[in-house]
DNA sequence: GCCGAAGTTTATGTCAGACAAATAGATCAA
DNA sequence: TTGATCTATTTGTCTGACATAAACTTCGGC
């Protein structure tokens, strides 16, 4: 567990700026950690002050947050409810992130995949369809650093999200585009267990090569192609990288 | 302009609680009408409190609301400031809401059914592969009762809306699901436009029927394609819809 | 004994005022 | 001109108080 924010009441430290993880994250874990299942109710705002050695003022504005998400609800008297996980905001980079470090990150990733064979290719068409040249300029560039990367993966993963998030924003669609931010999340997160396969990343470089000519000779069928079979690689590397983790620590 | 929240400072009314649109609406409307344009900065929370008659604290909860949703970003000394649209979370139910009483009401709408013949007949696609019995029983439900709601357009709408969202929640995906959260949002939203043919509601049952019958029999190609043809009809709706409040009002 | 109305308790919602921290802009010195 | 310092302003946080709402308890009538 982190010091900060652990059950130790601190001294008040009046005024004292806060830095590192914030309220919220600290609260955000413990409810996806279970403490408090769907339906149960949290303690009250002042007993969370004090087991976190805060005011209640910024108690507040971190459950206010999390009620923004879809995590909570909260009514005079009755406190402050876990609402079914099946409301959260998901798509909320905050949520998918606090998600994250549950129990079964293999099933989230595979959803995470899933929702991205669904987007992504459609994405392509649109962009192959209707993008500017100048969209199609960051994505070439975004190539362009993935090849400059070389093999180092470390490297090589910025421009890869650059180069998905480019082809989403290239559609011109807001709902696509925001959905970008997630799966840009959701790749960075999932970056360990993709590039367990240390020449993977190298290896889908003429894949990402293939979408990008596709777009560029604007060709819909093309690109929604070359990104399926792009994704088709990904998920069995992430696939093996899973079971990989799963014979290491079982 | 609504009353409440005008710029007319009210008395103070120590306490007394608030009823009606929350405070994150009020000043998310004004962000969204343009009276802060992206990467302006508003008024200090002391003045926005003056203005809309509340205390400093209830003006940052609402601050922090739509920080949480991607709209603002605020620094000490500098102020807050609105992000540029693109950054905004639309696949929030809030934004979304509040994003729709934009001016250019036609280009969301068609970015939404855009984002829905990518996502639902894939979503259909899987429900019919992997949904179990009670979750195919519910989306029978919800056909049994468009069926019973006849012509009536507006008893039409709820089991619609029911129909698709049972849909994406059959899929056991967690990201989908929270996609139809924003979907059943912008059905919601579109509804007036999808109705301007009286007669366009009931035409579509047995389009809905189609789907059914193709994820009752497991057969997930049928099931992808009767949805697309449902889609693509409700598109026509919405667009005929369009074409008809341009011409009534230009 | 059962049931409804009134009172009590308690958690959230809101207000008010104060200070701390951070930083953009102005001032000043080398 | 340039660099450091000072100042003013805005957000961030703390404290304490009261209003409101709703679950719970009590009590009276039947």
């Amino acid at each position: 567990m982190s010091d900060q924010y652990s059950s130790k009441i601190t001294t008040p430290l009046p005024g004292r700026r806060r830095a590192g993880p914030s309220v919220a994250d600290a609260i955000a874990l413990r409810v996806v950690g279970g403490e408090w299942p769907e339906g149960a109710v949290l303690p009250t705002e002042i007993e969370l002050a004090e087991e976190l050695g805060l005011a209640r003022t910024s108690v507040r504005e971190a459950l206010g947050n999390l009620k923004a998400k879809g995590m909570l609800v909260s009514r005079p008297k009755t406190g402050t409810r876990v609402l079914p996980r099946i409301q959260w905001n998901m798509l909320d980079e905050d949520v998918l992130r606090w998600c994250w470090s549950d129990q079964n990150r293999e099933r989230t990733a595979l959803h995470l995949m899933q929702l991205r064979r669904i987007v992504e290719p459609a994405a392509c068409e649109i962009a192959a369809a209707c993008a500017s040249d100048t969209d199609i300029a960051v994505i070439e560039r975004a190539y362009r650093a993935m090849d400059a990367a070389g093999a180092d993966p470390v490297a090589f993963a910025g421009p890869d999200l650059e180069f998905h998030r480019a082809i989403l924003s290239a559609t011109g669609n807001p709902f696509l585009i925001s959905l970008g931010a997630t799966i840009e999340t959701a790749l960075r997160l999932s970056f360990e267990l993709s590039t367990r396969q240390p020449g993977a990343p190298r290896k889908s470089l003429p894949m990402h090569r293939d979408v990008l000519d596709a777009i560029w000779a604007r060709k819909p069928a093309e690109a929604r192609l070359a990104m399926e079979t792009l994704l088709g690689v990904t998920e069995s590397n992430i696939q093996r990288g899973l079971s990989a983790v799963a014979a290491s620590s079982p």
